[in-house]
DNA sequence: CTTGAACCTCTAGTCGCTAGAGACATTACA
DNA sequence: TGTAATGTCTCTAGCGACTAGAGGTTCAAG
């Protein structure tokens, strides 16, 4: 058995942060001891080791309790998991693309600028006044 | 004169965004109808514009107040400004190589499993179980 | 002058945590 | 066994950047 700082430890995740997930449905309640503190078995560790693996690919914590829920019953079909593992791979390279528009135009209005002169004639700030100026659609 | 909603229509921020952005000090408070309506110059318009730009480029909104208050002072120097824009993209670029780091990952993930069997069998399932099967750091 | 859209303020909710207060439990060492 | 240090408990509130809704007031068109 181990309590909620050992468990921490060895997980990476941080001790308020299991309380969260607890709370949050993604843990279920542990045992406690006699002094009312969580004790936790290796199937506490695997649990929350699955969430913080899921959590670092950016699943958001609905997608997780689903994923939990397909591993808990695994005569499941499995359509679901990928679907889920898809939508994700989606939304990230909707967002890479989203931020390599935006580091061109960056990019291109920091070059603008030597940041030698005065604000009057920054083009940084003269880039963020005149959305004409942009070559990108963001 | 505007109003708010004019305002809205004309830089295409919502309406209880723009409210927003008075009570967090990124908009001064407008002059006010005998009804007490928000009525808007088009010095509030431009001044808009620029926070939406700025905000469509990922800055933040403190970042967005030191960007004004250079914007306001055009007699100070423009270091800062350039600063905050190449430490947003720095920031931008980070994000994007994490990002892709990820997408790697969960496409590798996806591609592993066809969705056609069983939960107890799925690749999704097992990958986010076992970090060991992960290729890179994330 | 009436109607309906737009506007007002205020509170609370979103997501995924994080920080702090004040009290209790456990553990290590003397 | 005593005590001190560390760990843990619950609860509340805060972060950033909004968004939603309630309940009430004002505006503009016909």
């Amino acid at each position: 058995m181990f309590s909620i700082g050992t468990l921490s430890r060895h997980t990476g995740v941080k001790v308020p942060t299991i309380r969260y997930y607890e709370q949050m449905g993604l843990l279920p309640e542990p045992e406690r001891s006699a002094g009312n503190q969580r004790r936790y078995t290796q199937k506490g560790v695997d649990r929350l080791g699955f969430i913080k693996h899921a959590r670092d690919l950016g699943f958001a914590m609905a997608a997780i309790k689903s994923l939990i829920d397909l591993h808990e019953h695994p005569d499941k079909s499995c359509g679901a998991a990928t679907d889920i593992a898809q939508a994700q791979l989606d939304n990230v390279r909707q967002k890479i693309a989203r931020l390599q528009r935006l580091e061109h135009e960056l990019d291109r209005i920091a070059q603008g600028c030597d940041g030698a002169g005065f604000a009057a004639d920054c083009y940084v700030l003269t880039a963020l006044s005149d959305h004409n100026l942009c070559k990108t659609t963001h």
